[in-house]
DNA sequence: CTAATAGTGTCTATTAGACAGTATGTT
DNA sequence: AACATACTGTCTAATAGACACTATTAG
């Protein structure tokens, strides 16, 4: 075909042969973060906040009884951030929520059935905002994150199950502190779903401190300890309350309400400045 | 098949139908940036730096005789990057280059002859290791670059041709200053390139600031002079060397070397620090 | 000598870290 | 009253921006 010269796009298109290159499936996977309160027995504490993410068990091979990021194939004419929204949409029964494109992961061995590429989207939410049940094949799971030079551990608990899963990290290039991630340790989750994981809490910390991210994961109205304990929970360490404020002062507005009933001074409820 | 129950994973995998999903073709674009010298006809003068990337010219259709990113379709068992680096090889004869994911556009119009994902590649490469010719159907363009909170406007040049677009820029969240973009001018750039080129230039930008990408662009050797000329064509602004060398300090060793025969006083060579 | 870049010293302004102290609700 | 968190003031340390100054070479 490439021997034939051709006068115009239309001819061209026309007598195209589309078989000329392979094709494979792709599919989107997504992560879906949110950040959760667990009450803590003392009437004067306040609760306790778990970052968490939502994960399927598979009722079918492979990985079959493992858990799994939410996800699927993508159809032939759909666009792949709008696959990525219908599987989101199937899991939470929520739409317009804050999606974004994680990696695209192509070993070719990455599933054993066949050659498949997975584009990975990370999604955030507030969990007040999901009224409706989450499928009863799917559950959340609290992270426990821990990370140091050489290898990163994470442990998912939902209450029945713990998931645990290591990677070492293999520096790439010292000059981006890039690292190529060898998962060498998994109880039960599928696919190269422990690197999905990892690169979108590295992602999420990363841009906390960057953007303002973490309001799509707040409710309308907060008070700034909540704030405060959400960016720790997902930063995995403590803040100091005067500095936080200082820097957190220029994207929020006081409203004239309060948070009262907690054994303890009532706090201003803030929301996201609007300009 | 969903219906039968298998009792075990190899069973499953003989029965495993793989036409069960749609299938489609996924390419890889690679943005191959670097920084050249072009001399200034001024003996005194420092060598003026150009920021530019490597395009080639499509020889036949769809978007024949326009420039587009290297690039070419992946093979059914071949890993993503691994095509990445072999569109890179055909094109510069370079190998162990910088390498990163960018972004995976999947508009099932972007390519008018059928469906097609890309997943585009940025390389950042010293243009003093280039010692083989380029192809004859490829040319380096110079970059000017120029962004407001609207638009973005780029215009390449290779010094027989221009190639300009501009990008309409429309807030996604106003949370973390996501963009949509859309290309609403374009006089010969061929498929959604104009947003391969812009993502990758705004991703080393900020990489710039908080990581040391840049010495991926540099020879071995070099001054702190020529290092602030790099960071400044890639930002697109002047700095001022007292802060520039504070800040880069700890990430550069001294060596015995001068770099002399410059019409001025002789500048002390710098190598990225090994440890 | 001159033009041009190399390289340093220092003042100021801004920002981050730390901690102490005051305020005010519920039980 | 006691407890727990809300919120503020202020000292200090670190960092960034600005500019002036000295150094050194080829021609």
């Amino acid at each position: 075909m490439d021997g034939k010269i051709y006068r115009s796009e239309e001819e061209f298109l026309k007598d195209y042969d589309s078989s000329l290159y392979d094709k494979l499936s792709i599919t989107t996977d997504i992560l879906i973060l949110s950040v959760s309160n667990e009450e803590t027995g003392n009437y004067r504490k306040l609760s306790d906040k778990k970052f968490s993410v939502l994960l399927v068990k598979r009722d079918n091979y492979p990985f079959k009884d493992k858990w799994c990021l939410p996800g699927g194939f993508i159809k032939i004419d759909e666009d792949l951030e709008d696959a990525a929204k219908r599987v989101l949409k199937n899991e939470t029964n929520l739409q317009n929520i804050y999606l974004e494109q994680l990696f695209t992961f192509g070993d070719p061995k990455r599933d054993p059935r066949m050659r498949v590429v997975s584009t990975s989207y990370m999604a955030l939410i507030d969990k007040n905002k999901l009224n409706e049940k989450i499928p009863k094949n799917a559950s959340w799971f609290n992270i426990d994150f821990t990370e140091d030079e050489k290898r990163i551990n994470v442990i998912l608990d939902n209450g029945y199950e713990f998931i645990k899963f290591g990677i070492k990290k293999i520096l790439r290039e010292k000059s981006t502190d890039r690292y190529d991630y060898i998962v060498d340790e998994n109880t039960s989750l599928a696919f190269d779903h422990p690197k999905v994981i990892v690169s979108g809490i590295s992602r999420l910390k990363n841009k906390l401190e960057y953007t303002d991210i973490v309001f799509n994961m707040m409710p309308k109205y907060f008070t700034l300890g909540e704030l405060q304990q959400v960016y720790e929970v997902i930063l995995g360490k403590k803040l100091l309350a005067p500095a936080f404020r200082r820097i957190i002062a220029g994207k929020v507005s006081k409203t004239e309400k309060y948070k009262t009933g907690e054994g303890h001074r009532p706090s201003v409820l803030y929301e996201y400045k609007k300009y």
